[in-house]
RNA sequence: GGAGGUUUAGCUCAGUUGGGAGAGCACCUGCCUUACAAGCAGGGGGUCAGCGGUUCAAGCCCGUUAACCUCCACCA
């Protein structure tokens, strides 16, 4: 029996790890169809937030539905190593001790991280069994694993020996703090106060003094020469000639390119090839020398003179301190742009020549963008408009730097011979080890997480697994990482596998605090997911976050919304308790759809629309459609109809009556709770289980199917309805208590009597407190029905005034339903044009319309005599 | 500079091939009716951002304007 009040920390103890015990996440079903969705594997730099929870219940709703309809379904559990992310953090825990990586050197720095790692993945699976995920943990895969370090290997190498892995020296984003480069992505933009510093810059031939505007004073000391645009008249005569450098007093050439924006500052730019990726390419175009003056630290190198070892920074304000004292500032100025931070460390990223691995990504690309145009074989998007996101972003590719100067990754698996020098790339380690050293760097940490939709199914070997479940399903993430993740993996997936990584990407948006901010450490407006779940329980929390947002869209975190979700459940406990006390004894085995009365039928009929409603959208992502649909079926139809309707035939003297009562109410609960399951799973478990019947657990139940039901007559009951809220609408409004019993007669739509029912009237007077009698009474009050009229013996309640507006009211409401039906239907173009279906329905409309005009004027005339 | 999104009730948001504007919360009124007062019943509240177009018919399609938001690129 279920317990009187709903508990949700009571009813969501114990049962995951009934669930994993019993195994029924674990794939392998080889009798049914397979589907797979494999988890975003998250970093193992801490917790997880509400982001996690949003994004992890969406794929556990799909698993848990695909499961229930007879998939064998696989959800696949991972982390991944995340490499700068969790070295910064591991780093910082040493900091705390004093410790730096080199005091311990990099096998022990490794073994520090990999304790990390063992203890955040202890956290991260009690979060995932807290919010009930239905996760194949047999196969959990780690990006760090041996067997996805080889994928890795394979991808690497493979790549490499085609030609689309190399090396060169470019200008990276470079990361100060952490000291290793980044790819382009990692970069994060802002608009930040800076200053724009204006210097002179005399030319050695003649003498004369031009402006040039940096923001960037430090890097002159590796500046090569200036440029001006060839067809700029003011420097036409200067050009060829050379101008002293005011930072080393060193001859620069004056040069042209039209890559120079004439109205741009003085239309002088100077040029710093190892500092600017625009710069860079100028001295590449012309020959000049790239000397680097920054060290890798962010201090000044030799190149600086005076200002060597300096932080960049306090360079730079020595620097121009003394080029003003030399008479050679014009001004300074006060400027707002974008200025580039590395996304872990937040410091400012400086663009820096340096020797890096990068991936060719323009012919990669192409291939994945050749496959997006074929419909069985292009990946698709949810909703479609990511998909014009993607290919922007793999239209506009630039080479992908992913090397990374740390130690917490996958090592690059390139050895260079100590004498020749000769490069060493293969799956195994060179044989002569002692002659060869290894690269130093790590692989960004998107390489392998690139991989992850095939490395976790075995690849490179052609495991059972892989051919079995690949491609993957449907892959569920936000829409921040299409570029970082879902681009890598398309066209690592099109490039190694020959195929797609997945057939449908869900995207979701981000999750906002209640004042539409973004969540985030540094606004302290995080919200835990484990403060939710004690306050609401992770069933609550899972429908709010799955059903209040359209696919795609942000999501705004709320307190009430998530009690509107418990509230909800609630209702269902205790719905669920009315069922139990009712049914007695009977069991599922026993239901038995033989002798239904119309509401009975009505509420099946409800619950196949429902169901084949909810498959629809369930099919399409649309988790909001569907939970809007449960809520209704459930909360209108079920609760407030049904089961009112049910406490009159449950005491029907006739057994069948009730027995087919008794039958609906337990049938169309248990379906209730099924089609319930993949978004609330605990607590429609605990239901299910408590409810009589052979089924061992609703997580392997079968999905509800739509029922044939004999002749259906719902009108009947949809009349019942209008009954019961005309007579609770006209105690409103005549101030009748509910307890006070009155006489009702009810006309068909000819004005005739509609006689008695027993059973009906018995429902009647239970709904609405009314006896249904056969006889005309005196002083009547009259409703309009869709097809008839109500009549109410109004001996003590008429009031004719009040009687008199409100009639009227409905008579003007109804004269512009009318008129707007005629103008309709007497505008030939919509006889001719509109759908008969369409044209029929307004007929209808016209003639219910009608005879409900013709009551109210009729009522009218009536009161108008007595008034 | 390029791309995309949003604008519907006091608040947060739905609105599925164009055909009588919806939900939750909040608000007002009346009810402890034996599943539920975290509930039941009834109710008020919206020129669907503005303008123009297509159409017999527009919240929905097209164009345009405005406000806000996001992403990409980026000027020395």
């Amino acid at each position: 029996m279920l317990e009187n009040k709903y508990d949700h920390i009571k009813v969501e103890e114990n049962i995951y790890e009934d669930w994993l015990e019993k195994g029924y996440f674990i794939a392998g079903d080889l009798s049914k169809k397979p589907y797979c969705v494999v988890i975003p594997p998250p970093n193992v730099t801490g917790k997880l937030h509400l982001g996690h929870s949003w994004d992890n219940t969406l794929q556990d709703i799909i698993t848990r539905y695909k499961r229930m309809c007879g998939f064998d379904t696989l959800y696949l559990a991972g982390m991944d190593h995340a490499g700068i992310a969790t070295q910064a953090k591991v780093e910082e825990r040493l900091k705390q001790q004093g410790i730096s990586r080199y005091d311990l050197g990099r096998e022990q720095f490794l073994q520090q991280a990999w304790n990390w790692k063992e203890e955040y993945a202890g956290h991260i699976r009690n979060q995932w069994a807290a919010m009930g995920l239905g996760l194949d943990y047999s196969r959990e895969r780690f990006t760090l694993d041996e067997k996805l370090s080889k994928a890795v290997r394979k991808s690497f190498v493979t790549l490499y020996k085609e030609g689309l892995i190399y090396q060169g020296e470019r200008i990276i984003n470079w990361d100060p703090q952490a000291l290793t480069a980044l790819s382009n992505i990692e970069v994060i933009y802002k608009s930040t106060n800076s200053k724009m510093y204006h210097f002179y810059y005399e030319v050695v031939e003649t003498g004369e003094k031009i402006a040039i505007a940096t923001t960037r004073p430090e890097t002159m000391f590796a500046d090569v020469c200036i440029v001006v645009h060839p067809d700029d008249e003011r420097y036409k005569d200067i050009v060829g000639l050379h101008v002293i450098n005011p930072a080393n007093k060193e001859h620069l050439p004056i040069i042209t390119d039209s890559y120079i924006d004439i109205e741009f500052g003085t239309g002088v730019m100077k040029c710093t090839p190892a500092h600017d990726p625009n710069d860079f390419i100028i001295g590449e175009k012309y020959g000049f020398e790239k000397p680097v003056c920054i060290n890798p630290d962010a201090t000044m190198n030799e190149l600086a003179g005076e200002y060597n070892g300096l932080d960049r920074y306090d360079c730079r304000e020595k620097l121009v301190e003394r080029i003003k004292s030399e008479g050679n500032l014009a001004f300074i100025e006060n400027i707002k742009h974008n200025v580039g931070y590395s996304e872990r460390t937040d410091v400012i990223v400086e663009p820096y020549l340096s020797k890096q691995w990068f991936v060719d990504m323009k012919p990669l690309a192409l291939e994945v963008l050749k496959y997006q145009k074929l419909e069985n074989e292009k990946i698709n998007f949810y909703p479609e408009r990511f998909e014009k996101t993607f290919i922007q972003w793999l239209e506009n590719i630039e080479d992908w730097c992913i090397s990374r100067q740390l130690w917490w990754g996958h090592r690059i698996p390139v050895w260079y011979h100590k004498e020749t020098g000769q490069i060493y790339c293969e799956m195994e380690d060179p044989k002569d080890k002692e002659n060869y050293i290894q690269d130093e760097d790590v692989l960004d940490t998107w390489f392998s997480s690139a991989l992850w939709p095939f490395s976790t199914l075995g690849w490179p070997e052609y495991s059972e697994d892989l051919k079995r479940f690949y491609p993957t399903d449907c892959l569920v993430t936000g829409y921040d990482i299409i570029f970082f993740w879902v681009a890598r993996m398309a066209f690592q997936a099109r490039y190694l596998t020959s195929n797609r990584p997945f057939k449908d990407v869900l995207i979701h948006g981000l999750i906002r605090d209640e004042q539409g901010r973004k969540m985030s450490k540094s606004l302290g407006n995080g919200v835990d997911p484990e403060d939710v779940k004690v306050k609401y329980g992770s069933d609550a929390l899972r429908f709010f976050l799955t059903t209040n947002s359209t696919p795609g869209a942000d999501l705004r975190y709320s307190d009430t919304k998530v009690e509107a979700s418990w509230n909800f459940i609630n209702k269902i406990w205790n719905a669920s308790k009315f069922v139990q006390m009712n049914i007695a004894d009977m069991s599922l085995e026993d239901i038995e759809l033989s002798n239904l009365n119309n509401v009975d039928n009505w509420i099946l009929d409800k619950l196949n629309k429902t169901i084949s409603s909810v498959n629809r959208n369930m099919e399409k992502y649309e988790f909001a459609q569907v939970g809007n649909e449960l809520y209704n079926f459930i909360w209108n139809d079920y609760c407030n109809w049904y089961i009112e309707f049910s406490k009159s035939s449950l005491n029907s003297e006739d057994e069948k009556v009730v027995k087919a009562t008794k039958s609906t109410l337990l049938l169309v609960l248990i379906d209730i709770l099924k089609l319930l399951h993949p978004f609330m799973p605990f607590v429609t478990e605990r239901i299910y289980l408590s409810l009589p019947h052979k089924c061992e657990s609703i997580c392997i139940a079968q999905w509800p199917k739509v029922r044939e039901i004999s002749l259906p007559n719902t009108e009947e009951v949809e009349t019942i309805i209008s009954i019961v809220t005309a007579v609770r609408t006209l105690r409103v409004d005549y101030d009748v208590k509910p307890s006070l019993e009155f006489d009702i007669t009810i006309y068909d739509g000819r004005d005739r009597l509609v006689l008695v029912d027993k059973e009906i009237a018995n429902m009647l007077y239970k709904l609405c407190k009314v006896n249904w009698t056969n006889t005309e009474g005196n002083d009547l009050v009259v409703r309009p029905l869709e097809n008839g009229k109500l009549a109410v013996d109004t001996s003590q309640i008429i009031d004719y005034e009040a009687e008199k507006e409100r009639l009227e009211k409905e008579k003007t409401r109804l004269e512009n339903e009318i008129n707007r039906s005629n103008k309709m239907l007497s505008n030939k173009n919509f006889i001719l044009k509109a759908s008969k279906e369409k044209v029929q329905k307004e007929k209808d409309k016209l003639v219910s319309y009608t005879s409900q005009y013709e009551i109210i004027v009729k009522q009218l005339e009536e009161v108008y005599t007595k008034i």
